[in-house]
Parts: structure tokens; C-alpha cells; sequence
RNA sequence: GGGGAGUUAGCUCAGUUGGUUAGAGCAGCGGACUCAUAAUCCGUCGGUCACGGGUUCAAGGCCCGUACUCCCCA
């Protein structure tokens, strides 16, 4: 529902390459991506996250030969056993699920294409060089080894140890090399387009050494799966200059004028660092030849590293995020991958270091926080919410540690701190366990004449966790979910609607409410030997 | 060959523009407490900040070089 009073946020993931195996890395992207458009949705932005896949070329159409089917009808069976079950796996709230191969999709970026030719960046020439298959790209002559065993005597891809093709085709060119100077005042104008620095300087550095035009088709002699050159159905569209296009063809670009104005341009485009030449150099180049707008910013992360190494299937280190949620559960990958790792940076994953923050963490730190309070509620006023007398100076200390933990993890999540902003919610729920020793309720418990203090100090731990069901939301929806319900017992509405600023606000929750039950949000794992 | 990032306590990492005795979490050790998922809280042990030079009144931070790791490009 776009409205325009409302600032809008749109997000968006690379879409994934329909033929990979999903696997802990395509599952990081996506989580991070998630948890800060959720945080903009708690904000009360109209926030819009994409997400998708790319499913031309011609790995895929060999693949599905392979498989002795269509093309279409392999990418359709992939997107419906691996790639929305993996969104289902990790609890991804995504707004819309691209496919290269739909019609919106298709159509429009025949108009792009054609609106690029009319106007004069792309251009017919021609082009020799050695083909690779597996990275379904030309390469330079360094990027050859001499090859070993059958393929002796023959240049190979460094990549995938195969042999080149030699070939020689008359393609299309996109005019990248006119870019060159407005793609550097780009980068100095906006200093946040690319982030974080350290991509940027590689972006900058790279750009500089100037750029050659891009070869933006491919002869149908060699394959057809992909997208018509519309003027010239002997092409199709490389399979980057396609994908790349997803993210205006999702929110209406050449079709749905007000809804893709309403989005466009995107406020966090969320990369691999591998891909980051492809959306900080090609992408925002290809935007500004068709007269739209870059988006605000392109962040790259870093990889995950499995024992020292960057983690891919090969090295038979990939690991299926189903691995960790059949264990530990949605709520611990997002909280676990996101509070580890800073985001930006590389990072290195341990089945130890995520059983150890599980439990020291999710399950001692914060579950265990929400159970000993809603079980002192319930135990000393009946499950009913009381009510707080005059704050002490101990009070007033958590009052001001939910405002402060609110706003810092706001400005962190404004730099894509990801990282950053859960250690300054988690300060709160530190501060509230503290509390607790600190103020005794047990003790207060056995004389009378204390209940009004006890019910002050039951009535701060209670708003403290209605604020942290606020803030750790976008983090681990299902867990606040449930402790929203228990500690509000229907009394404030649905946790969607309550907003990160209310988590700053005290004394929002209606004295006398009757709490619900709470499950322990983060049992106990007692396995400790899981993920073989 | 060119460029970028990194190397800080056993482990994972923070350390803004150089400025008092280098921090956190986890693990370890000692204690307190019992509301709670044997959870929580307090205290404590632990570092020649990769190595060698240099600049400076002052460097983990700046400069030069070396070693190792990773990434990008040619």
C-alpha cells in the first residue's frame, strides 16, 4: 500500500543462480537483508524487500538437458524444492520473489534494451576470445592454466579446470567506457554508494584504470536461453545484463509507473562481495544511460569462513542452513549469523561458537530473562501486570538504558551495523538480569509492606521486555513473537504495529493486563555434537 | 606484476580524527544468590597490540620495510 506521506525502503538481494545448491552463504545475504528492511517496516516505512532468482544461460540449459527436461520446467522444479523452501527455512518476509524467466521480467528488459540501442549506448561489434561454459564468460589469457591429464596441451579455465572454446561472434556492446568519469563523480558525490569503505576503495581503484565497453549479447548459434535482442533475434541478452535488471522489472519498470516510482530508487542493495564489480561498476552505469536514478547504496559483505577457508560446495565445507535451524532454529541462524559476524567483513563460522552463543546468549542471556520474570508476575500478582509506584534511581537507570538501546540500535542499523545494533539492544537485556539480582522481587516477596516496590520492579522488568520484543523482532521474529503475546496477553495489538520508537517510550503496557503462557523461547540443547 | 584488506588475551572480535594503567563476549578460576531454561550477579586470572626500523612530548593507531593470510585486477 505505497503512501506517499510514508518514506519507502526498498531492499534488495542478488537473486540466486536457480542451478547453485543453497547453502549458508545464499542464506547470510538474505537474513541480513531481512533484518534491517524489518527494522525499516518497524520503523513504519513502507519497506519492500526482492528477492529471486536468475535462471538464463547456458549451464542452466545444458543442465536441464542433462536432466532431460526444459530449461523452464528444471528452474521451476528448483525454485519450488530449494530456493522457497530456503526463504521458508530461515523465515525471510520478502515482498515479492523474482524469476528472470517471467514475463514481466522479460518484456520490460527487452524494453530497456531497446531503449539503450535508441538512444545510442549500445552499439554492434565484434568480439574473439576463449569462451569458458562453466563461468559463462570470456576469458583473458591470464586467466588460463595449461591444461593436465586428457586436456594436455589445451588451455583450461583456471576456475573449473575445463577447456576453452575459441570463438568468434558478432555481439552487442553496451558503451560502459563513457562512464568512466560520471561512475567516479558518482562515487565522490555520494561517498555512501558503495559500502563498506574498504569495497569502495576497490571500486575506485578500479574504475580509474578506465573501463572497456561490455559485450551485452550472445549468438543463438551457440545457445537460446535467455532473452531476445529485440531488434536482432539472432541474440540473446548476456545473462548479467538480464539479471542485473530484476531489480526495476520486480516493481514495474515499463509497466507500473507510479509503483515503480514509489520504490526506485532502492535503498539498500545487498551484495557478495564477489559480485560487487557487477552492482557498483556495470549496474549503476547501465542506470544512468537509461536516465534513472542510482540507488542510494551497494553494500557489499564479506564471506563466511569455515575453518579459515572461504565456505563453497567444492571445498565440501558448504553446509544446508537446514543443518542449523533442524537444531537450533530460524531464530538462532538469524540471531547467530548477525551478531557474530560484523557485516562487511569476512567472518568465520563454528558449530562451537554457535552452540556457545546459543546458549550463553539466546537461552541464558535472553530466554531465560523472559521466563524468570513472566514466572515472578505470575507467581506474586496472578499474572496480572501491576502497577509501578515512584521509580528509583535503579528504575529511572533501565528507563534510560531502553531509550538509549533503541536509539543506537536505530543509528546502527542506519549504517547497516548490523552487528552494532544488537549489541545495543542486548545491553538492555544485560541491564534487566542485573536488575533483577540487584532489586531482590524474591525478597521483596515476603513482606507486605514491600508489594508496592515489588510491583515497581515487576513492572519495569515487563516493560523492559516489551521493548526487547520490539527491537529483537526484525532479529528473531518467532521467538519475540511469542513473548510479545505472553507479556502483552493481547492487551497492545500485533507486534507488527508496535514501532521501534515505542520501544524508547515507558509505560505504554496497561496496568493489570493478564499475561499469557511462555513457553522457554530458547530450550536447552543437549547434543552438543550436532551438524555432521 | 598492480591495488585493497587483515595479523590485538586460550577462542571470536572492538578499538573514532595518535594522548592517561589496551577493551568486550565466551572459556577458566573464586564467591554471592535462588525468581528463572543448573539459569543470574559480583570478583578474578589472562596481551612485548605479527616482526624490524622511523616520525612524535606521545603510536595498536601515522611512515618505510619484512613475514604470513585473504580478496580484486592485469
Amino acid at each position: 500500500m505505497p503512501n506517499s506521506t510514508v518514506k519507502s525502503f526498498y531492499s534488495t538481494t542478488p537473486i540466486f543462480y536457480v542451478n547453485d545448491a543453497p547453502h549458508i552463504g545464499h542464506a547470510y545475504t538474505e537474513v541480513a537483508t531481512d533484518v534491517v528492511t524489518r527494522w525499516h517496516a518497524q520503523r513504519g516505512e513502507n519497506a519492500f524487500m526482492l528477492t529471486g532468482t536468475d535462471e538464463h544461460g547456458e549451464k542452466i540449459l545444458r543442465t536441464a538437458a542433462a536432466n532431460k527436461t526444459e530449461p523452464k520446467d528444471w528452474a521451476d522444479k528448483l525454485v519450488h524444492d530449494s530456493w522457497l523452501p530456503l526463504l521458508d527455512t530461515i523465515d525471510i518476509r520478502n515482498s515479492d520473489f523474482i524469476r528472470t524467466t517471467e514475463p514481466r521480467h522479460e518484456k520490460n528488459v527487452q524494453k530497456f534494451v531497446q531503449h539503450l540501442y535508441d538512444t545510442g549506448f549500445i552499439y554492434q561489434g565484434s568480439y574473439e576470445g576463449n569462451y569458458c561454459v562453466g563461468c559463462e564468460e570470456y576469458k583473458t589469457d591470464a586467466d588460463l592454466l595449461d591444461g593436465e591429464g586428457a586436456f594436455e596441451g589445451q588451455p583450461v579455465c583456471a576456475i573449473h579446470s575445463k577447456p576453452v572454446e575459441k570463438l568468434k561472434e558478432t555481439n552487442y556492446f553496451f558503451k560502459l567506457s563513457e562512464f568512466q568519469q560520471p561512475l567516479l563523480d558518482l562515487y565522490s558525490q555520494e561517498p555512501d554508494f558503495v559500502a563498506p569503505d574498504s569495497a569502495r576503495n576497490e571500486v575506485v581503484s578500479f574504475v580509474r584504470r578506465g573501463l572497456d565497453d561490455l559485450s551485452i549479447s550472445r549468438s543463438k548459434e551457440k545457445f537460446d536461453w535467455g532473452i531476445d535482442i529485440p531488434w536482432d533475434d539472432s541474440h540473446i541478452t548476456y545473462v548479467w545484463f538480464d539479471a542485473l535488471l530484476n531489480y526495476i522489472t520486480a516493481i514495474g519498470y515499463g509497466e507500473d509507473d507510479e509503483k515503480f516510482r514509489s520504490l526506485w530508487p532502492a535503498s539498500l542493495q545487498v551484495v557478495g562481495k564477489d559480485i560487487l564489480r557487477f552492482h557498483a561498476v556495470i549496474w549503476p552505469a547501465m542506470l544512468m544511460a537509461a536516465g534513472l536514478p542510482t540507488p542510494k547504496q551497494v553494500f557489499g559483505h564479506g564471506w563466511l569462513l569455515v575453518g579459515g577457508e572461504k565456505m563453497s560446495k567444492s571445498k565440501l565445507t558448504g553446509i544446508a542452513p537446514e543443518q542449523i535451524t533442524d537444531t537450533f532454529g530460524s531464530d538462532a541462524f538469524r540471531y547467530y549469523f548477525m551478531k557474530a559476524i560484523a557485516f562487511g567483513q569476512d567472518g568465520s563460522f563454528s558449530w562451537e561458537d554457535l552452540s556457545a552463543r546459543y546458549q550463553a546468549e539466546l537461552a541464558n542471556g535472553f530466554g531465560n530473562l523472559a521466563s524468570r520474570v513472566l514466572a515472578m508476575v505470575g507467581r506474586y500478582f496472578d499474572g496480572f501486570i501491576p502497577e509501578p509506584g515512584e521509580y528509583t534511581e535503579a528504575d529511572l537507570a533501565i528507563i534510560e538504558i531502553a531509550r538509549k538501546a533503541t536509539n543506537d540500535a536505530d543509528d546502527a542499523i542506519e549504517r547497516v551495523a548490523i552487528q552494532d545494533a544488537i549489541t545495543s539492544v542486548w545491553t538492555l537485556v544485560d541491564e534487566l538480569n542485573n536488575y533483577i539480582t540487584v532489586s531482590e522481587p524474591w525478597v521483596l516477596a515476603k513482606a507486605e509492606e514491600n508489594r508496592a516496590r515489588l510491583g515497581t520492579v515487576l513492572y519495569v522488568c515487563a516493560e523492559g521486555l516489551r521493548a526487547l520484543s520490539v527491537l529483537l523482532a526484525p532479529v528473531i521474529p518467532k521467538a519475540t513473537g511469542k513473548l510479545w503475546a505472553a507479556v502483552t496477553g493481547g492487551s497492545l495489538g500485533a507486534l507488527d504495529d508496535a514501532t521501534i520508537a515505542s520501544a524508547a517510550e515507558w509505560g505504554i503496557l496497561p496496568v493489570g493486563a493478564k499475561i499469557g503462557e511462555l513457553e522457554p523461547l530458547f530450550p536447552r540443547i543437549e547434543a552438543e555434537t550436532e551438524g555432521q
